[in-house]
DNA sequence: TAGTTCGGAGAACGGTTGTTTACTGGATGA
DNA sequence: TCATCCAGTAAACAACCGTTCTCCGAACTA
């Protein structure tokens, strides 16, 4: 905060922002691979060629985007991860996190749902990055939890990818049941999700007495 | 096969499936909404104006791109689902179908994993569609086994959804995995999905035990 | 055989795109 | 105060886009 960055700076990163914002707004109804230079400057009311200022061109804008969107995600899974409860409450808590972040980000959410597996190269990279290093943090939590006990790291891994995958499956889902308008949908969503998550979590618990077959690496030719 | 539809029909089905194919192809590097009708046309090598002879536009395209990619998948469904084997044996024969498909039809996985979120809203909700009712055929096997007695339909829906979920996440990973050239990679991702599978499988024969509260309408606020 | 149907060609349309080049004017720092 | 920097401007570029309209010729039908 503080230094104040002088009148220069700051108007740069204002119209930078700004840019982003006008992205992220038209991202809403098309993906990235089809979002024009100029279309965004457009909305932002500044001449096209003011764009290369600030990027290179539409990938690396959109890999600065997946940073904003998942770094607001990671702040999220801080909040449940730093929890004690029991299993029951950790996973009502858990979803209801979820739902409020959706709510309040819509628009970043359904970005990484479709850049994720989206057109450009460089953007889904960002995102799996993101995502793994997301796993990763979910994973240093779950095993310092008594239930994982005698857990290999790498089953704690596959749990923790379950977990984040499951995650954002149900962000996703629940932005579509809301866009669709359908009353009681987004609970449903919702309702749905907390059982996916405790049947998950039976299994966690099972887990040491019937995971055996430690299928290691060969396979079948 | 047999009535031969006259020359006439004939070509206009073999051009209509070249613009089909000829899509698909561009389609692996590109998202839908960002494909041009003219470079659909130009690769097929017929004139642009063509096109309007067998599609109104590329959505309607695009909906028929799904309904072929995931009619060839629901073969494939069939035939784990037809298996009456123990869990362990099932769930392999699952990942090995899923690994197989992926290297039979790799552009068709490609396209649905893209726009399941993509930028066109008719070819959301036909994917969206299929799916449903692919969860619905999952849904009726898994109830007719001995495991699922004394669930609620609405669990075994849930369980497939689940199931679904993980397949299809499966089959994008192992895409991703192929496409990045990283030696073993595709392997991690089998033997992974393998795991995860086998902790879902083992949540749902406790799910009776423990899978209480069955938390009805009502919410939070 | 004569008439109709229809998949495809071709040209032209207005509009949009990304990118380059040269320029302006206010903030910046000596 | 004065030279420098640099975010944003303006014009022009060639390339491409989706779509319309008119026409052709081979396959169909009667």
């Amino acid at each position: 905060m503080s230094h104040s960055l002088g009148v220069r700076q700051a108007q740069k990163q204002k119209t930078r922002q700004a840019l982003l914002d006008a992205a992220l707004g038209l991202l809403e109804e098309q993906s990235l691979s089809s979002l024009g230079l100029r279309e965004v400057t457009r909305v932002v009311g500044i001449a096209p060629t003011a764009f290369y200022r600030h990027f290179r061109d539409m990938g690396e804008l959109g890999v600065v985007l997946v940073e904003e969107a998942l770094g607001s995600l990671h702040v999220m899974v801080r909040a449940i991860l730093a929890e004690q409860d029991g299993a029951e409450e950790r996973i009502d808590r858990t979803v209801a996190v979820v739902e409020q972040h959706v709510r309040r980000y819509p628009l970043h959410i359904r970005f990484v749902a479709r850049e994720r597996h989206g057109g450009v190269r460089a953007v889904r990279q960002a995102i799996a990055d993101e995502l793994g290093r997301f796993a990763e943090e979910v994973a240093a939590a779950l095993k310092s939890q008594p239930v994982s006990e005698g857990w290999r790291d790498d089953d704690v891994r596959m749990l923790a990818e379950l977990y984040v995958d499951r995650l954002v499956t149900t962000a996703a889902a629940l932005l579509d049941a809301e866009a669709d308008g359908a009353e009681g949908a987004a609970e449903q969503v919702v309702r749905v999700a907390r059982r996916q998550l405790r049947l998950i979590s039976i299994g966690r618990r099972h887990w040491r007495e019937e995971g055996r077959g430690d299928d290691g690496g060969g396979g079948r030719e």
